[in-house]
DNA sequence: GCGCTTAAGTGACAATATCACTGAACCGCC
DNA sequence: GGCGGTTCAGTGATATTGTCACTTAAGCGC
């Protein structure tokens, strides 16, 4: 992919003015990671600084006992600031970045990061932004956790796992990955879902067939 | 308290530099609140950053049927993230600081923020540390309340409570609000510490009587 | 000592998690 | 096509945690 393109990924509201995009081109690498890789992790502690060109990451947190939980995704034009974090501070944590499909990153060293943010007010607002963008998502994952109902949350998962269609390739196991629950439970539930006649199943794949009902649980709490 | 005395107060290794804090001093207010005073909230956005000089505040997020959970403490010496956070993104949240104890702030403008984070090197490193430690603190958080057992995290918290102590002055609510649960479950694990003898109770009152015991059941998971 | 208020205890039940399986669908191979 | 291995999904039993509707007890002011 050219890097002119870089132009339009980073276009938006929370975007990079050209001038400074430019400036990240001359310092940056680009690095490329195929669907399923591990981008960073605890035992692959980065000691650059990532800005997503292409792709979608996934960050996960996995517990003691192997369960998983995803707690954000890094979309194409934005920056991974948990890598940030890692580097500034010492303290063990077992977060991990996945490629969700095949991705393109920017690779900011350390130093050009430093004089990046001292000298570009643009892009300073840019990782203060990213920041605090991971903080409130992180909010939102403790409130599910913590007060969230399974179904409610499984209802409004599968709407975005859907996007807009209607055809979510998914086993139970990935979807249990999800939201930090087991097998299981995600098993019984889309069994009620189809009970109810919100989704039809087979293997490996979910359909929703009533989506305004679906929307309807998902926002009910 | 003089204003000679935030010297020690931001020493440590996360400290900023005298020159940095004379600085800060220059252009920052000073602010106090009551114990149990809200210091930002939903109702209540900040339009100032701060930074906490003496006491400590509680940041928790309530959910929509009314139940706590603390998110994490901001100790003297140590900035406000989340304020800043509020300040850039438009997101709604529920999460509220209050004064846990009688505290100080100093209360920064934002413009002044911008030209601290632009000019002082020391000053935008201590502000980027304050970040990654807060999104390092709410990974814990996710962790505990979506793998961690209710004991477990009860009998941890206990001890943080406790501290050098044995005493814990809290009813069960509180603790139940500390945890993101509801105040029976606490009542009911305290009940089974005490037939354990790992604590002794009175109304509002905890005593640890087996320290040793409690810390293992804490590490246990 | 008498009410009032708040803290704590309790039983019944619902929701979710865990464990140990069974059955079903797909895949590659002969 | 049929066979065997592998992954995915279903299920019952049981444990843990959350919810509801109370009761009981402790402190406090008068």
């Amino acid at each position: 992919m050219a890097i002119g393109d870089w132009t339009e990924k980073f276009q938006g509201t929370k975007a990079l003015p050209r001038l400074v995009r430019d400036r990240l081109l001359n310092v940056a690498q680009i690095r490329h990671y195929a669907k399923g890789q591990q981008v960073f992790g605890p035992e692959n502690l980065p000691d650059s600084l990532l800005f997503l060109f292409d792709g979608t990451i996934r960050v996960s947190q996995t517990s003691d006992n192997g369960r998983d939980i995803v707690l954000y995704r890094v979309d194409a034009g934005e920056s991974c600031v948990l890598t940030t974090a890692c580097m500034l501070t010492e303290e063990a944590y077992n977060a991990e970045g996945v490629a969700e499909s095949d991705i393109t990153v920017i690779v900011l060293p350390k130093l050009a990061f430093d004089r990046l943010v001292a000298e570009e007010p643009a892009f300073r607002s840019f990782v203060f932004a990213a920041y605090s963008r991971r903080l409130i998502d992180l909010l939102r994952v403790v409130d599910d956790v913590a007060f969230g109902r399974i179904d409610v949350r499984l209802a409004d998962r599968l709407l975005t796992l859907a996007g807009g269609d209607k055809e979510i390739a998914a086993t139970h196991q990935q979807i249990a990955s999800e939201l930090g629950t087991a097998r299981e439970v995600i098993s019984r539930v889309l069994h009620d879902f189809q009970k109810r006649e919100l989704i039809a199943q087979s293997r490996g794949r979910i359909t929703i067939t009533n989506k305004p009902a679906l929307r309807g649980l998902a926002d009910s709490d």
